[in-house]
DNA sequence: GATGATTCCTGTACACCGTACAAGGCTTCT
DNA sequence: AGAAGCCTTGTACGGTGTACAGGAATCATC
């Protein structure tokens, strides 16, 4: 190992940023300190502390980056389809640094010009697709609050201290199930098992709710068109059929 | 102020989750340490340690305490008020503890038990209206995660540090708006202003998003009548029957 | 009722945390 | 060269979770 160099390397808030990311994705969020960071990034931890002032600021940072590109997209798409992409787009961000899912789901802080970015392209895509006014902000937060909480609570984690009985747990209470109390659960057992909120005992992570969350989303966007519909024969609503589970003619 | 009396009060599990949801109630999650409870009961905080075992334990139970009685409801009502009913009893059980908000969209533990009836509760109301199998299973996934994940970021907390001048900064930038990079937040800025995620500078606990919430829940309802009700107003795309607003039987 | 085991609680100790504060080097401008 | 700022270090303090050893209280059993 060579001696350190004779010329620092300067601090800067991108790198501090980054490093922090790295920690969190590798290790979780409670491995982020000023200390682990300090060592990571050779420095003394209260450099980073000059530099960010603060660790819930330094968390807000991280989740800001995290989201940093979501939500720019050309303005070609039918409404369906940028909703869609945008839904989508979120759940890759997240799913790229789903450590950082606490961050994002607890907190009210955001970057306020990526966000004003955001608001706009959705009150566009609303517009496009027939909402107006105070409509159109009730839905536009009906899909930012669904979306984005879907995504928070698939990414949950896991217990830390003692994973493996507490999957034994979960797989027990699901095999023991009494028919008739939980009839409807019984049938669906192969269904639930770790595939379900409240029945799975692996995060987002390493077992997605892929079809739960385009069913969430080809609902909303189904309930959207039935609504408008009349109005905007836009686009021969692709992939309707499927989404709505109706014999098309 | 009368003396220690002579025979101590026995420590209990509920007594200890009751006096830790208080002291989450009351003074935020980061406020309840060991020290802090034990404080509160007159023990000494590793006797609670003994009782609880760990602190994500102990979190893990102030979450199922405030989350117990959700979803015990008789099988009287359509599957339409039901689910409307478990969405806003699930509301109304978050809200009455917002700051343990962050306890339930973080971890994936949840009491198996209680649990298991809000998923029979749930399948049965889908089968009620016409869902079955994956697809159902599907659904009701998308329910729990839209509708718990909206609660949670709608009471996703405001920056502890500089709340006045975060406030400032938020309001500042909403009023900053640029008409030709921004036309429709701008067009929308009165509906937007501390009432739209990402534009609020108060917690759902001030500021709830009641017609939001409203809203998703009605979309989500929507979605899934129109989809079963099929038939009648089926074959969207020719725009001859509208799909919306018609009364249901 | 005495005895022994189990349950419940206290005391102490340790490593780690965020952060406040003083002081030192380095860069840059004058 | 000197002054003024930015950036970094060192030290210290009160707080945290938790491991561990032991004391007290309760209960079961003889």
């Amino acid at each position: 190992m060579p001696p350190r160099p004779a010329t620092r390397v300067r601090l800067t808030l991108d790198l501090i940023i980054d490093s922090a990311l790295d920690i969190v994705d590798l290790d979780g969020l409670d491995a982020l300190s000023f200390r682990t960071l300090g060592r990571r990034l050779d420095v003394n931890p209260n450099a980073i502390t000059w530099h960010v002032g603060n660790r819930n600021e330094l968390l807000a940072m991280v989740a800001d980056r995290v989201l940093r590109d979501v939500a720019v997209l050309g303005p070609t798409k039918s409404w369906e389809r940028r909703l869609r992409v945008i839904a989508t787009q979120f759940r890759s961000a997240m799913m790229a640094h789903p450590n950082t899912a606490p961050l994002i789901g607890t907190r009210l802080t955001s970057n306020s010009t990526g966000s004003i970015d955001i608001i706009e392209t959705l009150l566009d895509t609303l517009y496009l697709a027939g909402l107006r006014g105070r409509r159109a902000v009730d839905t536009m937060n009906a899909l930012i609050g669904a979306v984005t909480g879907f995504v928070v609570i698939e990414l949950a984690s896991p217990p830390a201290d003692h994973p493996d009985e507490w999957v034994a747990a979960v797989r027990l209470a699901l095999s023991e199930l009494d028919p008739a109390r939980h009839p409807r659960a019984v049938a669906h057992r192969a269904l639930l098992e770790n595939k379900s909120f409240m029945t799975r005992w692996s995060s987002g992570t390493t077992a997605p709710l892929e079809s739960s969350f385009t069913r969430l989303v080809e609902m909303l966007v189904a309930s959207i068109r039935d609504e408008t519909t009349g109005r905007n024969p836009s686009s021969p609503p692709t992939g309707a059929g499927r989404a709505r589970g109706l014999p098309l003619p």
